[in-house]
DNA sequence: CGGTTTTGACCCGCGC
DNA sequence: GCGCGGGTCAAAACCG
């Protein structure tokens, strides 16, 4: 059959070129398809280029604004010695925990979310409106400064809190009388800061799991079941260096299991990497306002008030309240400062009611407080967590973003994928927002920072790790465990920690 | 094997 | 002075 065969060869040739070119206007589509892709791609990168330099530029500006306020505040401190209560009284004075407001700044228009430095500039209306918004007291910005400037423990002169008030729920821990001595060294070490009292930070936030992570290494050395609450307390020390005086003590709450206690005392007196940092600084702010104040005879509960209160250690939905308790202890010498990051609009009144109780008389300040966005549309698990998940950075979500692939992994991870998305919202709306990053640079620069100054871009590279791992914790199902199996800190400062790594 | 956790004992301050 | 309770110690167990 040649016929048969010679007609079909050319069939066959007709069909294969057809086929050819199919397949090669197919190549061809595909392959203008990955030219789109990469030209897609190179717009993103260009844009996260521009996002980085806008990082640079604004982490740039905000540090020689923080070393502005430095010099400001340390020529201030010279004349402003009696301080306290009256601080309070200045509306004038509150600013500078809102890290990058001086008082010769002028106000910024408060759309430009984007731009760091004008993010942590509070309007005075926004004071104003939240009020109680001081932590923008300048004093208080200072205190945390000098309180993590010196990384020095305060504990050379400890006292007895006896705080029995506290006890059921474990809020307030009596601080061991023997502290001094299991940390003596660091007593040595100690410039003795005149009148220096311990002060202690006691956070609550909803947790499942059996501590919190703030990023530092603990060591458990001992637990106790405390009177009147069947739940064990533990006691951890820091192991981040050996001589590290920081402890801290971590309860359930006996009303709400669902809520860990975690009591830290003292100031880390080795660098911490950002995600302890910012829970040091947190706590250290907390603490110096409170030892700042007690130098009064109204042992700080105003400026403790008011710092904390503008430090937002909170979230952004105005129904969720952060509440502050100060100092619960009988002895006003010893005080602790309660940060309640439980966030759960029912059981605010309870936790109100019940801390206040202990030490309503001595607290004449309200101790709730709003830390509220213009935004709210926090998913509801963020408010039951009471964990402090700040999606990302105003600046471009997407870029950092790292909760997200671990999020994945989590059992909520629906939900804190919203929570990423609304809670970007809320950041780039909140002013507070500013807030929680002046309290995080305070540190960073001022003490944080004297553990950070000296560390070279190397280490920065490793606090990237660290905080890629903060990020895995921070999203891991139980954000708040300890030693990156747990929960997580406050992960606002991750962020502001990414970007100060950015430059 | 080194680091961490567990857990009973011990220390110390405070109140009575 | 005694008892109570919080905090710490330290040896043993545990774990990776």
């Amino acid at each position: 059959m040649p016929n048969s065969n010679s007609r079909t060869a050319p069939e066959k040739k007709v069909d294969e070129s057809v086929g050819y070119q199919e397949i090669y206007s197919q190549e061809e589509s595909e392959l203008e398809n990955a030219r789109a892709e990469m030209g897609e791609v190179r717009e993103e990168n260009a844009r996260l280029k521009l996002t980085l330099q806008h990082m640079e530029k604004d982490y740039q500006s905000l540090q020689c604004r923080f070393l502005d306020i430095l010099r400001q505040e340390a020529s201030k401190k010279a004349t402003n010695v009696d301080v306290g209560v009256h601080r309070i009284e200045e509306p004038n004075q509150l600013l500078s925990l809102c890290l990058g407001r001086s008082p010769r700044e002028p106000k910024n228009d408060e759309t430009n979310t984007t731009n760091f430095t004008k993010l942590v500039q509070v309007d005075h209306e926004d004071l104003n409106a939240n009020l109680t918004l001081g932590l923008a007291n300048s004093k208080l910005m200072e205190l945390p400064m000098e309180l993590v400037r010196s990384q020095k423990p305060q504990e050379t002169s400890l006292e007895e809190p006896k705080d029995h008030s506290e006890a059921g729920a474990g809020e307030s821990l009596p601080p061991s009388s023997k502290t001094p001595k299991t940390t003596r060294n660091e007593d040595d070490e100690v410039p003795q800061q005149a009148n220096a009292k311990r002060a202690r930070v006691s956070v609550r936030v909803r947790c499942d799991t059996p501590t919190m992570n703030d990023g530092c290494q603990w060591r458990k050395y001992g637990q106790k079941i405390a009177k009147g609450n069947p739940c064990p307390r533990a006691y951890y020390r820091c192991t981040v260096a050996p001589a590290c005086p920081v402890r801290k003590q971590v309860q359930r709450c006996y009303e709400d299991m669902s809520i860990l206690i975690t009591t830290y005392e003292g100031t880390h007196n080795h660098p911490l990497p950002f995600t302890a940092s910012s829970m040091a600084s947190t706590t250290a702010a907390a603490a110096s306002m409170l030892l700042s104040g007690s130098s009064t005879s109204q042992p700080g509960f105003g400026s403790t008030a008011t710092l904390l209160n503008g430090s937002n250690f909170g979230v952004f939905d105005s129904s969720i309240t952060n509440q502050l308790y100060l100092p619960k202890s009988s002895n006003p010498l010893l005080p602790t400062i309660t940060l309640d990051l439980t966030a759960s609009p029912s059981s605010s009144p309870i936790h109100l009611n019940r801390l206040s109780s202990s030490f309503a008389s001595a607290c004449p300040f309200p101790s709730s407080l709003s830390f509220c966005s213009s935004e709210s549309n926090i998913s509801p698990n963020s408010r039951g967590n009471g964990y402090l998940k700040y999606g990302s950075l105003p600046f471009d979500k997407g870029s950092f973003n790292l909760d997200q692939p671990y999020a994945e992994k989590n059992q909520q991870s629906s939900s804190q994928l919203s929570l990423t998305e609304s809670l970007t919202k809320a950041i780039t709306s909140d002013p507070n927002f500013k807030s929680v990053i002046a309290v995080a640079l305070s540190s960073m620069v001022g003490g944080g920072a004297a553990t950070h100054r000296n560390q070279g871009e190397g280490e920065r590279l490793g606090h990237h790790l660290k905080w890629s791992e903060a990020a895995h914790q921070f999203t891991s199902h139980n954000p708040l465990i300890q030693n990156g199996k747990r929960c997580s800190t406050p992960s606002i400062f991750n962020r502001l920690s990414s970007s100060d790594s950015q430059k």
